[in-house]
DNA sequence: CAGAAAATGATATATTATAACATTTCATCA
DNA sequence: TGATGAAATGTTATAATATATCATTTTCTG
């Protein structure tokens, strides 16, 4: 069993930093900039690996000393979003980092109702499954949400 | 291909009709209480092969004379979710009759990004392959959210 | 540097959902 | 049957999530 989740107590920091690397290369190749605020909302939703609110980023910074508003997080959601550097989880209404923005991919989510981590898959036996039924019954695919909630292997062994 | 989708200007009311039907042999044999207000939504939810929403039930429900709050809505959403007899549709804040109360299912629903319809499909590949890639990783399942947009055949084709 | 485009700020408001307590309805059985 | 407790609904208030609109600032381009 290969466990999709991080490993508890892993060197956290890196993840944040190859993210952030990843943003940059992303955003470079679109044109597209990472401003300011763009950056620090993705780093904020990398400080963990749960889903994060858009309140709870507005909150996030305004801790920081910023004077923020709705708006302004909601349009770096988007931007971060429609790169494919952020995924909306529909069934939280929250923002997750993806792990590999730089591909085209259909996710899945794992979401563990527990410790809430939540972790990304891109397994193509799911993607193909629903390829499959779509294809089935002549529907053209625009965008899929797939989520499953329940515990992860940490949370269902400890 | 069969078409998930119902066929435009098929007999709605008998969907309507057997709807309610099977609603009322659920709530039965659960010994629940299938009131007049949970009917009401129920009935209202079933007007279409759309999903909708809560305030959009409180809207037919005052323009229909009642007086009614949100509370009251949700109420029997919550009441009819739980009961399985309707599924909320998490990408769209709404909610949607199922076909097959009687029986448990991991649903798939198909929602058509022109025509606004839903279709609930309760097929084996997709929800196999979900079990098998949460088995693979150790993730126990408590509940699933799989909802594909796109076209339906109809709008794809006219 | 001027002018246009993009991003952000600011204000207001729309949409979705729930908490808390009061009242009514309904099944049960004394 | 009618007291009684549980379930359902009514009522009021408010929380949580999201967007519209216009003003200002920043950045890009020529
Ligand atoms: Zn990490
Ligand atoms: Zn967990
Ligand atoms: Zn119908
Ligand atoms: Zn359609």
């Amino acid at each position: 069993m290969s466990d999709l989740f991080p490993k508890k107590g892993h060197d956290h920091d890196r993840c944040v930093h190859s993210a952030l690397a990843q943003a940059e290369k992303v955003c470079d190749s679109e044109n597209a900039r990472f401003t300011d605020m763009r950056r620090k909302v993705f780093t904020l939703i990398w400080q963990s690996h749960k889903a994060v609110t858009a309140y709870e980023l507005l909150d996030a910074l305004t801790a920081e000393g910023q004077r923020v508003q709705p708006p302004t997080v909601y349009r770096a959601l988007e931007f971060l979003t429609e790169l494919g550097l952020v995924h909306r989880i529909e069934s939280l209404n929250a923002y997750f980092g993806c792990d590999r923005p730089d591909c085209e991919h259909l996710g899945q989510y794992f979401i563990c109702t527990d410790c809430g981590r939540v972790a990304e898959a891109v397994n193509e036996d799911m993607s193909n499954a629903v390829r499959k039924a779509a294809r089935s019954v002549g529907f053209t695919i625009q965008a899929t949400t797939v989520e499953i909630k329940g515990l992860c292997h940490d949370c269902a062994t400890h």
